[in-house]
DNA sequence: ACATGCATTATTGTATACAATTATACCATA
DNA sequence: TATGGTATAATTGTATACAATAATGCATGT
């Protein structure tokens, strides 16, 4: 318990039920916490070095975003994801994405146009270089712009919501260099149709998008980060 | 937006939390809370006759539903819902309630059409006798029939917080007659399309079927609503 | 009058204590 | 051995105590 206190861990996020809500999210994304596995608020409130309040705040937290599933007096529980959600969530997200793509390329600003240049040209980089954990991390700063530009706060957090719960997903999808590779030029294409304030364009080209990355991920490796 | 509210049965009636959630979301959208308004935990404690702890995860929780907002160390604050966001859902909810139509034509049982045509039945009888709170109810479990008929628990999930969001407006939206006995020619035709498993015919229905509640809805009704 | 600093109060954040519930282990009995 | 029951422990649910932070009010100086 000594090795990992959360109070000294980086400051960002400032309140301990934000910090722990973050770690145990990690944890279950990671694969640290298993399938259908107990998560206990006295041990997990010891390993973090807290108590059990913030742990049990992030619990019931953890619960909205579907993470976790927890059984009154009885505990919580890792969620399952199945094959088939993950694919539902794309299908989910292609037409959602879309509609988002839409609403962007009506009322982005040239702040946000220009973020978006900077993303696609350090992805284009970092995809070369092999240097995945980056190009994750751009994809997901890529669609979040998307996001806040489309200007609508209820799309953007139902968007949000699926992107999250897909985390693990993306990671295998994009630690591929062909893949890595092609989503750019794909991303580089949604942001033309948008900078040329093609809202029917930029709507197919992100459907497409998302259903690309679904379609190619093998069977095999769903199965894989499935269990 | 706290997604997938994969154990709704846990905020119902069991912990003292569930129940206080509900109380509090009930009086957000019924409107006793004004937006902005500051929600005190001890306050709302005393006036519940509970302590502090479940109120604060009610408040949690509720900020995941996206009805408050919670600023660290200061307070909980209704979100309002603006006539935007409104507006937003039903675009929202228009796809994702044709790509649910769609998925219940493949999927749906026997048990469940059947159920559907007591429900569109019932609600003809009702809808004629200006009884619009039992039309309100049977508008509910028409569609929460055919979110369950999808067999995908993400879609199903997810419309489902959509539909809570919206439950203001489809209380005025269906206590006018012409709508009502309109809303439920179309919940036919519907239904007559995912009997034949004509997925496509389903899902464009579906689509105009949301669209048109929203179309019927006039500005001055719709900022009635929100303040 | 206005701003500033400090003490006071109110409110949230976290930890702990106690109650309720559920799981476990052990013994008695057939 | 298998079954059932009861005591015990483990775990969650709720209330309360204490700590940290923010809001308020008042006195003071300019």
């Amino acid at each position: 318990m000594g090795s990992f206190d959360l109070q000294k861990e980086s400051l960002d996020n400032y309140s301990l039920t934000g910090r722990v809500f973050n770690r145990i999210r990690e944890d279950i994304l990671s694969g640290k916490y298993k399938q259908n596995e107990e998560l206990k608020e006295t041990a997990i409130g010891k390993e973090l070095g807290v108590s059990r309040t913030p742990v049990r705040e992030a619990l019931r937290q953890l619960e909205f975003e579907g993470l976790v599933n927890i059984i009154p007096n009885k505990g919580a529980y890792v969620t399952g994801i199945t094959e088939k959600d993950i694919k539902d969530i794309y299908v989910v997200r292609s037409l959602l994405e879309g509609l988002c793509a839409r609403w962007a390329a009506e009322n982005i600003s040239n702040e946000q146009l220009e973020e978006l240049d900077e993303i696609v040209h350090l992805s284009e980089f970092y995809a070369k270089k092999e240097s995945f954990e980056h190009v994750v991390d751009l994809d997901n700063k890529f669609h979040e712009v998307i996001y806040t530009a489309s200007k609508s706060r209820i799309l953007e957090d139902t968007l949000t919501d699926l992107h999250h719960y897909v985390e693990r997903v993306r990671k295998v999808t994009l630690a591929v260099r062909e893949r890595a590779e092609r989503s750019n030029t794909e991303h580089k294409d949604i942001l033309e149709a948008i900078r040329s304030r093609d809202g029917k364009l930029a709507e197919k080209l992100a459907n497409k998008h998302i259903m690309n990355t679904i379609k190619n991920l093998s069977n095999q490796k769903l199965a894989d980060i499935i269990k």
